[in-house]
Order: C-alpha cells, then structure tokens, then sequence
DNA sequence: CGGTACATTGAAGGGGCTCAATCCACGTGG
DNA sequence: CCACGTGGATTGAGCCCCTTCAATGTACCG
C-alpha cells in the first residue's frame, strides 16, 4: 500500500464545523484534530422529529453534521416563530446550552446527522485551548449578529425586502460551507416555513417570491434557487452592507 | 482610624457588572477584583450621543457603569430599528466586538457612563480565569435569548403584548440590578423610541399604552412605571415562563 | 414668555392577514 | 397502470390592524 494522501487535502472530507471556523482562523493541525475529536458521538434524526425540544434538559452543546434544521417556538395561541435556519457546521443549543433547560426547540428540516459535544469537553477545551475556545465564541457572536439582523428583517423591512433578504443570506452561509455553487441552491425549507421565519403569511410569501420572479431577480425550479440578479437583489434588501462577509476575527484574536 | 468594613458590605458600592454576574455564580473575592479590575479605565458619554457609531473601528470590549443606552441601526430609507436597550451591566460591542468595524450602533439615552477593558486584557481573562470567563460568556448568552425573545416580540405579538412584555422585560431586568423596586421603575426612552424597538408606530405606542392603563394593568406618571397588574401583564404577554428567572448557569459551570 | 421635546388623539389609507378554493407533483396501493 | 391521497404552491375576496399625516395639548427650560 502506498502512502495516502492527507485526508484534509480534499474540503469535502473536512467537517463542516471545521470548514467553517477556518474560514477565518487559520488551524493549526493539533486543533483540527481536537475539533474532529469534538464531533465523535453522531446520531440521526428524521425529518420533522424535534433535535431539542423547549422546556426539555438536555445533554450538551451539539453540532449539526448533516442535514438542516430550523430554531422556533410556537406560542399559547399556535402562532410560531421559527428564529433561525440551523446549517451543517452550526452549534445547536446556543444560546441555550448554558440554561438549565431548552429555551427553544431545535426540528430537522431535513435527515440530520448531529453530534453532542459533553459539557465536560467544552470546559476542558477553555483551559487547554483558549485560542480554539476564542474562536468558537467568536462564531457564537457571528450567531448574535444573525439573530439581530433577522431582527431589522422582521421590524421594518417589506415584505418583498425580507424575501430577498433571506435568500441572499441563506446563499452566503451555504456556500461558506460549500453547499451552494455561485448563483444557486437548494432550498431546504417550504413556503410556510419561510413565512414563519419571516413573520410573514404563506400567500405573502408566494406572493414575494413571484415578484421577485416577474422582476427577473430570482428563478426558482423545483426548489431550487438561481439568483439571477445578485446586485438587484442586494440592493432592494439592503443587502450591501454584506455583514456576512465582514465576519472577520479582530487581529488581536487571529494572532495571540 | 479603625477597621473598615468590607466595602462588598454594601451592595450599591459593587459595580453593575459583578452585581449582575453574582446573581447566577458565587464569585470569589479574587474574581471580583479581577472584575474591577477590568473595569478601570472610564469615560462620560453625553445624552444622545453616539457610544460606538455603525462601520466605526473601536478598542475592545465596553461595559456600561451608569446610564442607560440603546443599540441601533438605521436603514438607507429613514427606518430605524433599535435592537435592544442597554442597562448598567451590560456589555457593549458583542457581537460586534470580534468584528473589525461596528456593527450597529450605541447611542446614550442618558448621561453615560463606560469603561474599556482592552482586548489583552480580555485574552489573558481566557487564559488566568477560565471560570470566570465562562460566566461572561455565559452572560452573552442571556444576550442572544433576549435578541431571540426580542424577535418572537415583533414576530408574532400584537401592539399590546409587544408594550406589555416590553415593559415586563424591562422590569425584571432593572431589578436584577437594583433599578427598580417590587413593581415600578423610571422609564429610561420615549415613546418614539418603544416604537422603534417594538416595530411600531408613535401612535400605536400610545394607543397600547392607553389601553393597558384602561385595563388597570399598569400606571404611568411622569415617565414612571408601575405595574398595578403583574399576573395580567404577564398572561397578556405570554411572559408565563418568564425566562429571564430561568437565567441559571448550568450545574457543570457552576462548580468546576 | 417663547421654544423645544414629548404625549395624545383623530382621519384616511394601505399592506398584509384570514379564509378558502384550486392546482400540481409525487408516492402508494389497489 | 391508474386512482387516490397528501403535501405543497398558487391565487383570489374581504377585512383589519397598523401606518402615515396632521393637529393639538402639555410640561419643562432657557
């Protein structure tokens, strides 16, 4: 047998939580292999059924492997909120994990693969690798800053606004984690959904979504999403300021 | 000159910040010196003037002593939304901290006052004090879920549930750090501005605001809050959970 | 005493919701 | 192989909450 090639040569056998962290800090290969030796205990869950479920204790911090899922909570009256759209390379249960119990219920949009990381992991990963442990907060700021931005979303943008706003954002985090070409992708949710993350009804949704049609800006083919005017889009979401693409670590960080 | 008494006796002499954390984990008096340590260097920001202005490079991390102040954006058109209020405790820059430029804006709604703690400071935290850097981290955490809690709000709640938990929210937090008594409290913004953190308009504020006094809910006079009505309020506002009370530190980092 | 900042209230209008019907793609079992 | 069932997309009618615009009131301050 002949020496194999490194294994982290090719990005698509890279977890996905790796990929995404080294987006901006490089790794160095000791903290790979922690970060590989992170995500050991896998386990599956069909679509539909709960990851984490409000009100519920739970293990840990887990990571999404595979599949897609979504954040929500449905209030007394049924009305739900879905707070956000959870990628492989996600933590799930922040900000819950530091709670006793869930604050929110976590359901796969999709198969999912998920792996618990042990509170006790997580404590000893502080002490022994204050970088690694740096920049995995560092993403959690990246998670706040979702969560605020979704926030303007749902408080003063339009309807055709929030529309386009969501399918730009959910082009940049999956092609960050190489789930999406340039242009293009699958859509991992439907319709109702997509209302319910932007607090906006189904038939508004539709509706959006075919002006964004008519206007050339979108295609969309069974459940697939093709941007066709990026700049378009950009500008009537507001979207310039791609916030997403300003995640960067300050020096002081990257360094150290 | 005799013995003096431990200035701690006192807990209008601690700082907001170790007041805030010491709720949830017992801190050893090395840590609360660390605390205070962290908190030298002070500066005096005027009402209505800008903490940190949007896409502005900044020093590090902020806590706010005194005052009270709020983070916002304002879009292309006018639109302004405020993401939440800062209360004394508080830090100021996460999530934007790890970023190179702002992310939103802090302006003072109050004369202010802040303090810097360096980004060398925070890392040699990480490192010296693990345990303590896990409660500020834990703390972030509490952030998030108001952001989350915050975007159920505009999502999905009524003109008079989103005034009703606002004011629920608020309480609660004001009397985590000796703001508020059993069930009043100094009004910190105008109306103008619970719209632009509610998603609503000035008139619907006051429309909202009316009707909860109708309802013998709550009184205001002269920017004072007195909530007559608390298991009201919080049906109406679905605030049952109350999830701010449920703010524990997992068992795991609690000892450690 | 005038001026500024904020609160209050009303009239008119629109964006989005609810309710409901229809359509389409797909899988499944008879 | 086709009828049927199901989940999702599409579209329309009527309505309501909330917004915009505007006027007025009121407290405080230089």
């Amino acid at each position: 047998m002949g020496p194999q090639p490194p294994r982290t040569a090719d990005p698509n056998l890279i977890d996905p939580l790796t990929r995404k962290l080294a987006q901006w800090a490089s790794l160095s290969p000791e903290e790979v292999a922690v970060l590989r030796g992170l995500q050991s205990a896998t386990r599956v869950v069909a679509r539909k059924r709960d990851i984490i479920t409000e009100g519920r204790k739970y293990d840990g911090l887990l990571v999404l492997i595979e599949g897609s899922a979504m954040r929500y909570r449905v209030l007394h009256d049924g009305r739900r909120q879905v707070l956000n759209i959870v990628l492989p390379g996600d933590f799930i249960g922040f900000p819950g994990c530091f709670f006793d119990t869930a604050l929110y219920s976590i359901a796969a949009l999709s198969e999912t693969v998920v792996s618990a990381i042990p509170f006790a992991h997580l404590l000893r990963l502080f002490e022994a690798h204050p970088r690694l442990a740096a920049t995995i907060f560092w993403s959690f700021s990246c998670e706040a800053a979702m969560y605020a931005e979704h926030l303007i979303d749902v408080g003063r943008r339009s309807a055709r606004e929030r529309v386009a706003h969501f399918l730009l954002e959910l082009l940049t985090r999956l092609q960050a984690i190489g789930l999406a070409d340039e242009c293009s992708y699958q859509l991992p949710l439907t319709q109702e959904l997509i209302g319910d993350a932007l607090s906006l009804s189904l038939p508004r949704v539709n509706h959006a979504l075919r002006q964004l049609r008519e206007d050339d800006l979108v295609a969309i083919e069974n459940r697939r999403v093709i941007i066709k005017d990026l700049e378009g889009l950009a500008a009537l979401a507001d979207f310039e300021r791609t916030y997403l693409g300003r995640f960067q670590l300050a020096e002081l960080l990257t360094k150290s």
